[in-house]
DNA sequence: CAAAAATATGGAGGTCATCTCCACTTGTCA
DNA sequence: TGACAAGTGGAGATGACCTCCATATTTTTG
């Protein structure tokens, strides 16, 4: 799966010149705009290798993705390491935001091809989780944080703060997501079950 | 806007006859394998009558998701009625997952079409949103629940779920996201400020 | 009730983005 | 340097989307 051929050194050149373009072209939030065609254009290729490349714009948007996942899983080790293990977390939620704010269109951009089903992208997050889930363990570890809940249902509400970037009040409901599940999130010290689950009666 | 003028006799029928097709549709999760001029013909409509009716897939699925946002605020008030606040909104939040279990293709099918950005389907979910708004601060006012985050959190955390539908655990991470966001909302009691933002120190 | 006016229908066909294919160029290896 | 492999680009086939209008149906009017 991950056998990387060595590619000639031209290909290399045209293929990073694609993703270059496509960052920028994200970025702008200019991407649905575009024809797919008149994108190679722009990076300066023909369509047939645009096409050879990127089959898709969802392969393309994988590719730029990888990157910006790695970034983030580095940002994650980096503050695991040097911080006690629930202030990790939340410093590392709290900057999702502040990098989610800094590329907005690259996170609209993607979100929406996300959700174009295929899972493709989705396959993508998976070093991304595996982040999380390790600083979750870590927390749990120290006692800090409950232990029946897990990182997917963290990512999905990072996914639901990403989805949904042309809300009007962005930022602060974003802000307010992370409060919620860092808060929900804390182990809850004596046995106050006050709302929890109302043990699902009856059905309708 | 909502100026609905008299359809002819004929008109409205056709007109339902797509919604019942494109519900079920939606719900089989077959809409995108689909050319748009084939599902016309599936609900037994020309395509000139299909595109009169609905001039785009987004406009079909507002349609849908309309009468189903109406139901889903009928169960709300009808829950805001009956019980606690507090009680209120975590049975209304846990059936909203039991809701998309039950649909499963049609949540999938207004993620998806969500995601492409243009807001219409946004535009739609306002009385949702407002519905969720009047739970939340009954349960303010009852004190059970914190005043600083507002429902549009709630409605971000609710679309990451509605997005995720492809996940393996799904179900159990569903609805560990809504464990973590009513914990997250209870109002807490004495002034521990535990993990909270840690007051957002240097950038990067 | 008949005829006119208004309203709606359906599907043939134009338009345009997507993607394939292959003759040609560029890089690599001995 | 020559020969083979690897890659390129863009013309054109393909097929989905949407428009347009001659025809059909419903409603209104005399």
């Amino acid at each position: 799966m991950t056998a990387d051929k060595p590619l000639r050194a031209d290909a290399r050149r045209k293929r990073e010149a694609l993703l270059a373009k496509a960052r920028e072209i994200f970025d702008a939030g200019d991407f649905f705009d575009l024809r797919f065609d008149d994108f190679a254009r722009l990076a300066g290729v023909g369509t047939g290798t645009l096409y050879r490349h990127f089959p898709t714009r969802e392969a393309l948007a994988e590719a730029v993705y990888h990157g910006e996942v790695a970034a983030l899983c580095d940002r994650a080790r980096q503050l695991q390491a040097t911080l006690p293990a629930a202030e990790a977390l939340a410093t590392f939620l709290r900057g999702m935001v502040d990098h989610m704010v800094a590329h907005e269109g690259l996170a609209r951009t993607l979100a929406t091809l996300m959700a174009d089903r295929s899972g493709v992208l989705a396959e993508g997050s998976r070093p991304l989780e595996q982040a999380v889930t390790d600083l979750v363990a870590a927390a749990v570890r120290d006692g800090t944080v409950r232990d029946d809940v897990g990182a997917g249902a963290v990512m999905m509400a990072l996914h639901g703060i990403g989805a949904a970037h042309d809300r009007p009040g962005w930022r602060a409901e974003a802000d307010g997501v992370i409060s919620l599940v860092l808060d929900g999130l804390r182990r809850p010290h004596s046995a106050q079950a006050a709302i929890r689950t109302p043990s699902r009666r009856r059905g309708a």
